[in-house]
DNA sequence: TGTATCGGTTCATATATTGAACCATTGGTT
DNA sequence: AACCAATGGTTCAATATATGAACCGATACA
């Protein structure tokens, strides 16, 4: 591990529930002795990374990111985050991925990718979806805002047969998917298309948006419907984290809870 | 200079005006072997502060800093109270408007915003603002800590023609600065670039940054001057207040002092 | 075809990093 | 008031780690 490695490091121990660290602190949080992490912490002073809190002497993160962060905004748009992951997410699935934005109350189709794999296949050609009959929507309703529920509950159109159409069964299919951390739409917009959606967070740690992947629906198996799970997870992490978010623990642990069973799954990057 | 320090001045490097960098380019400005240089740059992807654009191989700032500045802001809250004010004086002045905060020995662009009357606009693309050369620095000189002027004294690298580079201008500007009230630079910088910068202190009452208006130094008259002051004014007080801190008397003092007599109000000859 | 870039890699050299032990202060306990 | 256990900060010999010249393969260009 690199001496700058090692420095860079010591920034992730700054968090909303820890903003102040002392040296003595920082040194048994980084596992380290206490003269290098002090020159560690110097160096990071003088990048304006860090700064000591003159009353206290404890360190706190530095101006420097704001600037940044505002440069990294101005650089990369929110879509660009999404590209690899959805290719990773069409390929190892063979059905269609796609990302959708949370704006206001609407969800917004931000992106999606088909896989080469089958001459048949899902194409999203919608611009919003319905809160009430996608895995997007119900993933929405299940860890966005909560007058999402209000909204959606006052018309729920029917598509198909298949459609929620009750506030009741609504209600239902949302603590399930809150339960497992995915929501699931068999043929409820679409007859043919089974759909499986996994929610995406931004740097307020608020949901953001989703990620999906939309099967024809006489494809779908136990495994494929396990292998799209499986992935939904690595995508999720991978665009939460290059939006500047994190996956709240409780939505980890439905995860965990949905695919045991499994070894560990890596985040992507 | 420690490896760290090297490995995290490459990302000053980054900025709106060049946000993607290649691998050789990066060395030549790091003015560093490009081994050196790449090793650099990996341990700064592997912590997420540079990505790799994989179309064009260059590389650009990382997704971490969107977490990270959301911490900086949530653990000391600069920008929410800074919007306002830096956007009426914008629309007042009709020129760029922006704020710098002082951490240690080194001041900070923390925001700006460009006016839209104009075509032609000062965009401030530095992340940091050299001391002697601008009018925030002249500002941080003439208020904030006195170690800043010794520092400050070392070093005066000459950018134009009017840089100031001998310790006895810069401690007559510092002067007319403090009896004054507003700092003021024109061209020091950047060449037709035209600057006045006040004060703004923190719930310690010591000074914490500073609010600048850079015009376009050929639209500089003695009328749009007035105005700038008096709304420079305004701007500090309101992010001052924000910030929980107040303006000291000595300074209300010189700002009514050099907002009565006209001649006070003169640019820079 | 030859040349000049580019991003990335190797390896011997030597320079910069390391941590135990050491201060000087501070704040709480007896 | 003396004591103790923290704290932030410093020193120096030992050595682990950073360094850069040279190299590689790929690409672009003329």
């Amino acid at each position: 591990m690199s001496s700058a490695a090692k420095t860079l490091a010591l920034l992730s121990h700054f968090t909303d529930l820890r903003p102040e660290i002392g040296l003595s602190q920082l040194c048994r949080l980084a596992g380290r002795d206490k003269a290098t992490t002090y020159r560690h912490v110097q160096a990071l002073e003088e990048a304006g990374f860090v700064e000591q809190n003159p009353a206290t002497k404890r360190y706190r993160l530095g101006p420097a990111f704001l600037q940044l962060a505002r440069t990294r905004e101005r650089t990369v748009p929110r879509k660009a985050g999404v590209e690899a992951p959805l290719h990773m997410l069409a390929e190892a699935t063979g059905e269609t991925a796609h990302v959708a934005v949370l704006s206001g109350t609407t969800l917004y189709a931000l992106h999606q990718l088909e896989s080469v794999k089958h001459s048949t296949r899902v194409l999203i050609d919608v611009n919003t979806f319905p809160l009430h009959a996608t895995a997007s929507g119900l993933c929405a309703l299940a860890f966005g805002p909560t007058e999402l529920l209000d909204l959606a509950s006052k018309t729920m159109p029917r598509f198909t047969p298949e459609t929620i159409t009750t506030p009741d069964a609504l209600e239902g299919e949302i603590a399930v998917t809150r339960q497992r951390g995915f929501a699931q739409s068999s043929g409820g917009y679409e007859h043919d298309v089974h759909s499986m959606s996994a929610p995406i967070f931004d740097q307020t740690d608020l949901f953001a948006g989703t990620v999906s992947v939309a099967c024809v629906a006489t494809r779908v198996t136990p495994e494929l419907a396990r292998i799209i799970y499986e992935h939904l997870v690595l995508a999720s992490r991978g665009i939460t984290y290059n939006w500047g978010g994190s996956v709240p623990d409780i939505i980890e642990a439905a995860w965990a809870g949905s695919l045991t069973g499994t070894e560990a799954l890596e985040p992507m990057t």
